[in-house]
DNA sequence: GTAAACTGTGAACCATGGTCCATAGTCAAG
DNA sequence: CTTGACTATGGACCATGGTTCACAGTTTAC
């Protein structure tokens, strides 16, 4: 599969796909043409992808992804290591409601202030 | 009173205080010397700075701290704007909120999901 | 007179997640 | 043979809030 295929059948730009694959979150195989290199995208990378998306929605990075994409390669992502990431983050999402409620706060007071 | 002075007074680096000038946020005045010219800051700079680092802490923007005190040297900060501002503001920051409990909520679902 | 301490300027750089652009090779249809 | 659709490459660009750097003029103390 080519790249225009493959982004249009995980409903992203090629672009996107161009990044991911740049930044080691897909793997390309290649296709030589006269002096140029084609991209080609095999089966098992649209459910890298569908995965790529699943982190993002939990709040992983593309960074942190791509560590644990090549972890789990390595096939040293085992359970117990998935719930600790897992629990990291958790930690670190806690951690910015937290910051943001601070925020929240201080606005609903200064609100009071402001509006009495 | 010279850059050096003033970002010490403040708590701030030169730096900072240099940004926050071509920002617009604070005000320099000009002194000159030979070829050069070395910005100034007056007493109520230091008010101005305490003013940002207020908004700072209730999530506005430093774009968004420097329209509003553009207002403000207008004299067309009103008590109804200011509330306008603060609720807009309290606003995206609940929205903020509410997407980051999203993700806390999937995770802890994964989580569940892994350790059982 | 010289060295230290201060100042200025403009630009590059950091992370984040991409997007957009120009230039140019490849391939199939007409 | 030309046109259109596809592709690759490298780099610039967006917002955010600064920091760091090199280079250079100024002022003060000794």
């Amino acid at each position: 599969m080519l790249i225009g295929e493959f982004a249009q059948a995980v409903g992203a730009s090629k672009d996107t796909v161009r990044f991911y694959t740049r930044m080691g979150l897909l793997q390309a195989g290649e296709r030589s043409a006269g002096q140029r290199h084609y991209a080609t995208y095999a089966e098992d990378q649209a459910e890298r992808f569908v995965f790529i998306e699943q982190c993002k929605a939990l709040g992983f990075t593309l960074r942190e992804i791509g560590d644990a994409l090549t972890e789990r390669d390595a096939g040293s992502l085992t359970a117990l290591r998935q719930q600790e990431l897992l629990e990291q983050k958790l930690r670190t999402i806690e951690e910015r409601i937290a910051s943001l409620r601070s925020a929240e706060g201080k606005l609903r007071a200064k609100l009071e202030r402001t509006t009495r």
